[in-house]
DNA sequence: GCCGAAGGTGAGCGAGCGCTTAGCGTGCCC
DNA sequence: GGGCACGCTAAGCGCTCGCTCACCTTCGGC
């Protein structure tokens, strides 16, 4: 058995580290409710009813609505920054390393748009503690883009001005694509993602 | 007496067209309470509260707390639409236009952030009706941006591959700049204007 | 000086919220 | 096969929500 499945609308969700089996069904359940209507907007009533569970049910496997959307945003941006690091950390040139990046972590916001949304503007409604700890992986993932950059610099491959500044645009063009892709429009997952990293290399001068 | 006026985090609000007071203080403390914690987190009690009158006072001027959001999002959209049209129809070459659409969109974004916020990331709180007329709205937004674009392409200033994917990309990073900027960063609103006009003239291939 | 319109208030309604609790069925251990 | 831990439900508590309503002030017109 995969530890990925598919939901209704075709995304990917490596829900599988999430155990017993109605934990994972609730925080599915949460994950699309917290996507359609945001954080607040959502009852524990209306996940635990997608989940074909009483509202009680949702309060054995969590203590409360905010701990179902902080074990989302961790495991979500645990994913990002794992995607982030294996482009990072391949072999090859500065420019390829960073348009496998993109691309990946693009792909990513597109296919699972769901997760990437609970997980990129959900952020806010999590408390104080929760949500120090999900903006220190946040550093990690913009360390990341920052190394490549930096490291294309140095080879002469890129040509940067503003070498924080750019990677805030690099990694804000990506994460913005959760808030307008939809599976019905033009573009699959993998056009946007090589759309988007040609689009990059443009912006650090490293096209052909 | 200006027709705009500053707010507490020293941006510009230009609510002046909005009478009479009563209403317009209510819709300026509605602005901030929704930027801060949302729409649906937001109760008319502290929309009411933060402009010094009573909850049922809201209810003399609006009809729902939808209609309040309603009201910021067209005045919002209306406001950005004119900044891009200005843009793009000064005379100069397509780079000049278009560098100086980002700038002073990206300005408007991050000098008026709080409104920002809530025009670009709390569309889907709206009804049906009301959504439409919005989008209505940002398609215009982005047929501006695409006529710049196709401008340069047929002058041959620009070297772009995919003409609505680049749109969507200039027009998504220059609004994601409101979900991440602040007062207390590094740069001035002028400053990111400037560094994401260059970034979108390399990403079309116009940078000397 | 009386009157009605405009703009405000305090109290509170019905509904729905997050969450709790008492108790029920089921399977596992001995 | 009796006891019990576990996963779950039905019912509902205390609270706060968006919104309403009866009433109060202020003020210009005559």
């Amino acid at each position: 058995m995969s530890t990925a499945e598919e939901t209704a609308g075709g995304e990917v969700a490596p829900w599988g580290e999430v155990t017993p089996d109605a934990a994972r069904r609730l925080l599915v359940a949460a994950v699309e409710a917290f996507a359609e209507r945001g954080y607040h907007a959502t009852t524990t009533r209306d996940i635990a009813g997608r989940a074909g569970m009483s509202p009680a049910a949702l309060y054995i496997h969590y203590k409360t609505k905010e701990e179902l959307l902080h074990r989302i945003s961790r495991i979500g941006h645990t994913k990002a920054l794992e995607i982030l690091r294996t482009a990072s950390r391949r072999e090859g040139t500065a420019a390829e390393r960073l348009a496998d990046a993109v691309s990946s972590f693009v792909r990513w916001h597109a296919g699972g748009r769901t997760t990437a949304r609970v997980v990129q503007y959900e952020l806010d409604s999590l408390g104080p503690d929760a949500r120090a700890e999900i903006v220190a992986l946040r550093r990690q993932c913009d360390a990341e883009v920052r190394g490549i950059l930096e490291d294309g610099i140095a080879s002469g491959e890129f040509d940067v001005l503003d070498v924080k500044g750019t990677t805030l645009a690099v990694l804000s063009l990506c994460v913005d694509v959760a808030r307008w892709f939809s599976i019905d429009g033009p573009w699959t997952p993998d056009e946007v993602g090589a759309l988007y990293a040609d689009l990059v290399l443009r912006m650090v001068g490293a096209s052909k």
